[in-house]
DNA sequence: CCCGCCCGAACTGTATACAGTTTGATCTTG
DNA sequence: CAAGATCAAACTGTATACAGTTCGGGCGGG
């Protein structure tokens, strides 16, 4: 199940850095909402659910830091990112900004492949909705974003979105309403379909009306602080565990 | 004289990180392209320049290489990088589209007391240039833009487009034909002008003027091989060095 | 009963040790 | 003389050790 490996997020798992791959792990885990705002990250446990040191446990970490979906605070260590509301409102603006072009730009490139892809994205989200996995359903949600950005062939926008997207979670997870923003698919099908007409303005129109909104479900009043998860929610992501045989 | 703390780069080497220290110095010997594309980075010789362990040099390599301004080549070590012609369009392409948004916000948030401070800039940069001081003049320019982009009070962007100013000095140190581009202080008082009459459509048709322009300067066909400085140019930025006292 | 002090457990910051890899130079051989 | 094998130096990958810091709990005094 949660082994079918997707190509979406595999290009970077470049096999060989073992960080990497640990920072891979908890940013999948952060992005399925299985971490949540707030959680505390410390280096041993990290260390203990991978089967590595804190060395690379660390590096992975910084990297996430970097990422602003995890916080480092100095002798205090890692906590999952709590985006303020700030922060939230100018995610979702520079979102707007850089999915305007990208989806423009997609518009133009894709080709009725390439948008099969991205059509299956979206089933898959729809059946991992229907088998209850909220998380995998918020995740796909996400790389259905980044697949339509991969189309426009712009590498540095696309990675940029890609921060984007992945902080996007924390700010849906800290101040989500309803379940309905990330999970109705009726939008991203709607987009599908101004891409399959390569109808540039409309794919745009469409893509500001989804994001605005996500934005609109947003609850700024009453941010969701649920009492933490522990970290053992992690390890079943890849077959990282340390496999004691 | 290297040591006019402005107020610009500051913000990031929040003391009692030494790791981030070192990453500024690095990254600002690059943004003053004392270190040159292509430039090997190794730890120990880093580490003995700013009398740290090869523990904190590597998080700082790490950290310049998420920024795309350091290339990290499994056992092999780090390098200052090479931006290839496709990923030099990409990067100017993403400032386009960045800086258009932010100069527009700019122009609306501008107050005379900001808009002197972004004058002192170009000021300074003048000065460095009549002193023959390359380095800090295109080091400079960078920050004035940078400097427009926080005035817009975007932080996310910001935060896209100092990644983007520093890639692109990686990108005019290779494919620069002359020294015009980041020099000439003419585009950026202009800007300013735009700014104060609160312009915005003007800024920002002078803004693409001017990226255009650093664009046109560029010559792709003769990258500037130069071979390689020695990492000692490092070490004058901070009070780092290993003061062997 | 409440407040402040002290101490120990848990954790992070950093250096260092050791193992594995790459690379280029030297030596050998046809 | 050229081409390939061999080996040593240089460097990176990772784990671990130790020092320093934070934080909460117990204890004594008011």
């Amino acid at each position: 199940m949660t082994g079918s490996d997707r190509g979406a997020a595999a290009g970077l798992s470049r096999m060989g850095d073992r960080a990497d791959a640990i920072g891979e792990a908890i940013h999948r885990a952060i992005s399925e909402q299985r971490l949540l705002p707030g959680t505390k990250l410390p280096e041993d446990q990290l260390g203990a659910i991978y089967g590595a040191s804190r060395t690379l446990v660390r590096a992975a970490l910084q990297a996430l830091a970097r990422d602003k979906i995890v916080v480092l605070a100095r002798n205090k260590g890692a906590a999952v990112a709590s985006p303020s509301v700030a922060e939230a409102q100018a995610v979702f603006e520079a979102r707007r900004l850089i999915e305007a072009a990208t989806v423009a730009r997609a518009a133009a490139a894709a080709t009725p492949t390439t948008l099969d892809g991205l059509e299956a994205l979206v089933d898959e989200g729809r059946t991992a909705l229907a088998h209850h996995d909220r998380g995998r359903a918020i995740r796909l949600s996400g790389e259905f974003h980044l697949g339509i950005s991969r189309l426009a062939g712009q590498p540095v926008l696309h990675a940029f979105l890609r921060d984007l997207v992945s902080r996007s979670s924390l700010v849906i997870a800290l101040y989500g309403h309803t379940v309905h923003s990330e999970c109705g698919d009726g939008d991203h099908r709607a987009l599908i379909a101004t891409l399959r007409a390569r109808d540039a303005p409309a794919a745009v129109a469409e893509m500001m009306r989804h994001l605005a909104d996500i934005e609109r479900d947003l609850d700024f009043k009453r941010p969701n602080h649920r009492p933490l998860a522990l970290a053992d929610v992690l390890g079943p992501p890849s077959s990282l565990a340390v496999t004691a045989a």
